[in-house]
DNA sequence: TAGTGGTCTAGACCACCAC
DNA sequence: TGGTGGTCTAGACCACTAT
């Protein structure tokens, strides 16, 4: 069958074939496309089609001038059930997340905050369970890992419930959103997650430094009080560093952290 | 800024902004390469660069023979929290999926069901707690939701509980591996999800009939019991018609289901 | 400066689909 | 049968990186 394949199809295969088998490692350089259009004996433009899919399957990048080479991929996980995230600052989106990567021996860092007043668009104001247009506080950031970006994160609140707690400044708030909420009765008692994957937008792309070919793990956190929804906070993974775990029920023993490639 | 960009994404993001501005709706079809190569007075292959640039962000899907089109998705939920699924079949994978395809409007089917015994991979192993080559018995199969395929499911055992619990047939077991796992004493009492996000292989790329530029959401499971672990479910998904959804903590309403685009 | 990938052109033939 | 996208060639010039 691999016969019938067109051309760079069949020299994509051949890659794939030679990078998983081991004969390219990570970081290799491949042979040039001056090189491969030799070795295949056809034209450049088909050797570039090879490597466009096996950009578009993340295993390799390309940089003009310095040639291409295998990806490696450094996986840092992300906790994000309940009791894990109440064990470590309440749920506090940032300090729960320096602690958890200081754990993994990763350095984390917040870059570009910012913090805006939007109108709540029809998603927003049926999860916030707001009208549509009315003004919701955004605050968001950028977030390090051993100083390369790796997710884009921002959080909408209740205008009326920013304004009570002090969100409306463009800082870090110390102690975490979470936290001052609190302390004005309004207590977190659990959250809705969803998870879904795309390809990046151009700007998330550059934000996030995405080769082509590296989907965003897109992760919707809805937060309520007893009484209502206090937060939604949106995070965009960059698909090929972040990995999302839930532990849940009630586990004892058996907690072995490792990569996991399939 | 854009002045500067190369013509093939200047034309991309022409085309960008007409689909998110509506002038372009999903399912309408986009100016034929010939057009395209006329309004824009570039040459064909430029056209193509572009093309394949919205294809790998998911935004259009060309077919040979008819034309080009914009791309429009319609999003199945999975939840995926423990108590949710206690309720529903005590978390069986097949009768679980079945009900909440159910409800929310969706006919589901299961196609190429698969029994194989299967050395472990070192993940394996590790996660399963067994010994690298030791025999596991994989049970898989493809997902179907209105027809069209949805996710690829691997689910592995130990070959001393899958001879036990009599799952070493090539069929569906009736009432489920978990309920069948319980009646000889193996109960779960809560496991831990792991998702990740990557790019398709082609042939998951093509039993799942996914377009150029989806991503998958790659999703494991393990199984505990109180003394070890029972399973590990891999499930892939596709990426640009499936949610995760996990609900945790104690919410009392707020119960909102819709779509969430950004 | 030499070599790499990035962009672009102008053409050709083929495979598939709708008519 | 005509039109569509899919594949492929053979060039050209540019932008960036290393040396």
């Amino acid at each position: 069958m691999a016969q019938s394949d067109p051309l760079y199809r069949q020299i994509a295969a051949d890659l794939r074939e030679q990078i998983r088998g081991g004969q390219l490692k990570a970081g290799d350089r491949l042979p040039t496309e001056a090189d491969m259009r030799e070795q295949y004996g056809v034209s450049r433009n088909t050797v570039r089609l090879a490597f466009a899919q096996l950009q578009n399957e993340g295993m390799i990048t390309s940089t003009q001038g310095r040639g291409t080479i295998v990806r490696e991929q450094v996986i840092t996980t992300y906790h994000a059930s309940w009791a894990e995230s109440r064990d470590r600052m309440s749920s506090d989106q940032v300090d729960a997340f320096h602690a958890e990567q200081a754990a993994q021996g990763h350095k984390s860092a917040y870059r570009d905050f910012e913090m805006r007043i939007v109108p709540a668009s029809p998603e927003l104001a049926e999860r916030l369970s707001v009208d549509e247009g009315d003004s919701l506080v955004s605050r968001s950031f950028l977030r390090q890992v051993d100083g390369e970006p790796s997710s884009l994160q921002d959080s909408y609140y209740p205008m009326d419930i920013a304004q009570e707690c002090g969100l409306l400044t463009p800082h870090d708030v110390p102690g975490g959103a979470i936290r001052a909420m609190a302390a004005k009765g309004h207590v977190e008692i659990g959250y809705i997650d969803e998870v879904t994957t795309r390809m990046p937008r151009p700007d998330e792309s550059r934000k996030l430094g995405l080769g082509i070919g590296t989907p965003v793990l897109v992760y919707v956190r809805t937060t309520y009080s007893d009484t209502r929804p206090l937060r939604l906070t949106l995070t965009i993974f960059a698909g090929d560093r972040n990995r999302l775990v839930y532990e849940l029920g009630d586990i004892s023993g058996y907690h072995g952290e490792n990569g996991y490639a399939s």
